[in-house]
DNA sequence: CTGAAAGCGCTAACAG
DNA sequence: CTGTTAGCGCTTTCAG
């Protein structure tokens, strides 16, 4: 704030006045092109050293029509944003890669009342392209980001569109591996909890479910819809408790959710793991944080996200990308069923 | 991706040939100057609406000199930016104010690995001002931020400059208090798990302790600093207990590490507020998911977030800010001290 | 109330 | 290898 260039940083012309350059040489430095002489280089350097300088950044991406910026735009309110652990990994995964590209991330908290706000950031060309961390089919706003730039979507995408580009997890093939496990155990008074309706991840696990229950030709004890969230969890355990005849084994589409679900089931006297087996999904922190240690299915979260940030990284790049992208599950057994 | 003006956001001066006025006018009316007639205006805000106009984000930003966005800054790793609570209702106190004001706010998550980039970002012009969500003694990339673009602390900063602004909790008081408090309760064996030696919070933390143990004569049982993590919590307790004669009572800087302490006592026989009080702070959310539920100092922080938003904004509005502001702490009693 | 003109700081052909 | 010349899309005096 004192000695340097001054509030109001160095501009490309005065480092090119001081190291007896053009601006375009300095542009080529900077840039790191290689068309320049090692003295240029080095007096550039040093003048760019000296006065601090780092380019402007809305000047630079006015004349070259690009941002080196992604955002990373999260559909959802702040506290389940980071009540969920999932959204730490996938967070994770995507700035481990975004981080070795040249890229800067900004994320963007774009709940319901902000929503208009980041739709207009993003329509005013202050990104080069966007990631969607998740996805409710109510998002229509989502739909406009992609008219404007390129757009990887995490988890399927309510409505496909023939250029959209996403990643997922196979929530379908997890839904059955987990009710398969549970049937394969003898257990048939099953029944789930699942997911938003309004999100694919939930309904494709529901139909998971719904189709190894069918397979198996048993039908559902209770199907009770929770948010993702712990106390979603828990008050859907408690409508199936109330409901009539206690299952004796409970598919929970999310490990939050589990976790809700365990609350619940103690509170009535009911021992998850021996006096109902209980199977979820995620395999997050959560799941081996809670006792018992819960069975679940694992969904490669940080992989997941990886993966978003390398193909929107393609696409930026004039790369061939992968439109869709489908990650395997597991079932990971623990100590609740 | 095919109607409206093409790939390639219209300009204004598209707008403006439509409307059939000057690009001076359009700009007038999209920066809301009164100074427009009635006719020009409805003109413009046509020719807006059926171009689906956005400005351009860069050139606004070169014209004016200002960016209309800020940087939220956090300086840890993704996991325990996820992983503590507090960090949740920092950054929906922040985006609460922020989302009513016109600005921006984009989060920056700078760990170690990401700093680089991360001043890069904040020097390139490309936000107005910063707030820095936390603070470390090693993180001295930050001071060179604030040489640039206007910076609020949360937590006192490391080293304090005079012009320095801030929002801050009383950590030393809530030290103070959460000693106080097990001291008035007869307990005289009193252990502390403190948080990190570099961060403020953690410092004060200790030092309200310190200083209430002072005040009543009673030298401290063992004194053992965590990371603010769970697991931080679970190994400070475990080298606790290590050390000899059992404390009776414990005060630990953080719920999350509270919990963590909770673990390791449990599978050592001792069951927190019966064989050893234990006291907590930042009642946050896993104060109460814990059990029995965390006596613990209450932070606001919420509201600190909301102050920090707050100056922000009056000092790039160019209205009198407070430098520092300090919150109050109080011991919320529940049952395991 | 409105238009013309002059940049903001940078990149990108285009000559040399 | 390097400088010159045009803009990128917008705001902002300054006249009128």
């Amino acid at each position: 704030m004192d000695l340097a260039p001054a509030r109001g940083a160095a501009t490309i012309e005065e480092v090119a006045a001081r190291a007896g350059v053009s601006r375009s040489t300095v542009s080529r430095v900077v840039n790191g092109s290689t068309a320049v002489s090692p003295s240029a280089l080095d007096a550039v350097r040093r003048a760019i050293d000296e006065l601090q300088y780092v380019p402007n950044r809305a000047a630079r991406s006015l004349a070259s029509r690009q941002t080196r910026a992604i955002a990373l735009v999260i559909p959802e309110q702040t506290d389940r944003f980071f009540g969920d652990p999932f959204f730490a990994s996938i967070v994770a995964g995507i700035g481990e890669v975004i981080g070795e590209s040249d890229y800067i991330m900004n994320m963007l908290i774009a709940s319901d009342d902000a929503s208009a706000k980041a739709l207009g950031y993003l329509r005013s060309g202050s990104v080069d392209g966007a990631i969607v961390a998740s996805h409710h089919t109510s998002d229509t706003f989502l739909d406009r980001v992609a008219d404007v730039v390129p757009v990887v979507y995490g988890g399927r995408p309510a409505r496909i569109r023939a250029d959209d580009y996403y990643v997922d997890v196979d929530n379908v093939e997890g839904g059955r591996l987990a009710t398969d496990y549970l049937l394969e155990r003898g257990h048939r008074r099953i029944a789930t909890i699942s997911g938003p309706p309004d999100m694919p991840a939930g309904i494709d696990r529901l139909k998971g479910f719904r189709a190894a229950m069918a397979d198996a030709g048993v039908t559902p004890a209770a199907v009770e819809n929770g948010d993702f969230t712990e106390s979603g969890g828990a008050s859907a355990m408690t409508r199936i408790l109330a409901a009539g005849e206690r299952p004796d084994a409970l598919f929970v589409a999310s490990d939050l959710m589990a976790r809700g679900a365990y609350e619940v089931l103690r509170e009535k006297g009911l021992e998850p793991g021996r006096d109902i087996a209980v199977i979820g999904f995620d395999d997050s922190a959560v799941s081996t944080a809670v006792s018992p240690a819960l069975t679940t299915v694992r969904q490669p979260s940080l992989t997941q996200g990886r993966h978003m940030a390398s193909v929107l990284l393609d696409i930026l790049a004039g790369r061939p990308a992968v439109h869709a992208t489908i990650l395997p599950t597991e079932v990971i057994e623990r100590a609740s069923a």
